[in-house]
DNA sequence: GAAAATAGATAGACTTGTCTATATATTATT
DNA sequence: AATAATATATAGACAAGTCTATCTATTTTC
């Protein structure tokens, strides 16, 4: 039931290197000598690179979400808190120096073939619909909105995901709050 | 002024590898076998396999507005090009694939210090926008919109990355249909 | 004849993964 | 409580192959 301490040592570094430099980048030796372990350490917690990276994934995408409830946590109001959302997402990129999406990035890197990752990440993005989904269920409508609930998901999803990969771009956080903004606006 | 027709080869060879398999996984030894050319004559027109990806952008950003250019030629109401720039985003990733955007998968594989692919990266993002801007001004408004003209630029922008990036992720034109939709509304 | 192409050897660093041998620490058995 | 067994850590050599880039020597093309 514990964790291992080695373990989780490996996967830190390697989550950072992977994320700051690219996974195909980052190198067995440049991990286990940033981890200070050995190489058979690794290679006993994890059979190969790429279960290494199956776990980067995993464990980004839970510390993700974790990260964001605790973000949300103050906020009462569902609007309140989907514009929030918009917010966690700048603090992030701020503290990344606008490093962009953990998924969308991986993505990106692995041959197109590759369907283990892909279904990786498509799992955080459907996680991702989801919880907006939830917070719009509550959210009372003030007026007949010009554009219809389930149209407002795929807005919100889409202006979220098009805005941090801007973000990434420009190193600027300000596509993200241009989709606030707009995202304001549509909510009413 | 007459391109070599082996440099045109060695580019395209090595275009296709990049944008399929990525830049850190495409070798020189397979460009040069697969471009039926000897590895001198690559390192005569290029001579780091650096200077392959700064071409390998720039020309795939003349390509892409181009082949825009194109598409939206029979097309004369601006609302309805803009709408159209959608269906080529479509058209192409139906064509690659769902390999993603070009620019997008370099600007997550490269380092992030790597000022040198970023600013062109950046570069056709500002190309886009502006095109975008372009049209929206001979857009003759029907109705006093709720949504600001700069903020719909930003919005349109924002809707086409965010719905490219979601189509390449799910390998599913979807997301970049739904954008056209939301846009459609978003332009009365 | 000059320029540009070719094949291919070579350098030197790096890659992932396996392996051995040793040390330490926890757990099980007597 | 003392001993035996198991698990996990270590350092580091090693294999087999990849990578980018340079170089020489020969042939083709303009």
């Amino acid at each position: 039931m514990k964790e291992s301490v080695i373990r989780t040592r490996i996967l830190e570094v390697a989550s950072r290197l992977f994320y700051e430099q690219g996974y195909n980048s980052t190198g067995i030796n440049q991990i286990i000598q940033e981890a200070e372990i050995a190489r058979g350490s690794l290679y006993n917690h994890f059979p190969s690179k790429r279960d290494l990276l199956t776990a980067y994934i995993q464990n980004s995408e839970n510390l993700w979400f974790m990260g964001l409830d605790e973000f949300l946590k103050p906020i009462e109001d569902p609007k309140q808190k989907l514009l929030a959302m918009f917010d966690y997402r700048i603090d992030r990129q701020l503290r990344s120096k606008f490093g962009g999406c953990h998924f969308n990035k991986i993505g990106a890197e692995v041959s197109g073939d590759d369907l283990d990752a892909f279904v990786l990440v498509q799992h955080q993005k459907d996680r991702l619909k989801t919880y907006i989904m939830a917070l719009l269920g509550l959210v009372t409508p003030v007026q007949p909105a010009a554009i219809g609930k389930e149209m407002l998901l795929d807005t919100l999803f889409l202006l979220m995901e098009g805005a941090t990969v801007a973000a990434s771009a420009y190193k600027d956080s300000q596509p993200l709050k241009d989709a606030r903004k707009i995202a304001e606006i549509l909510l009413g």
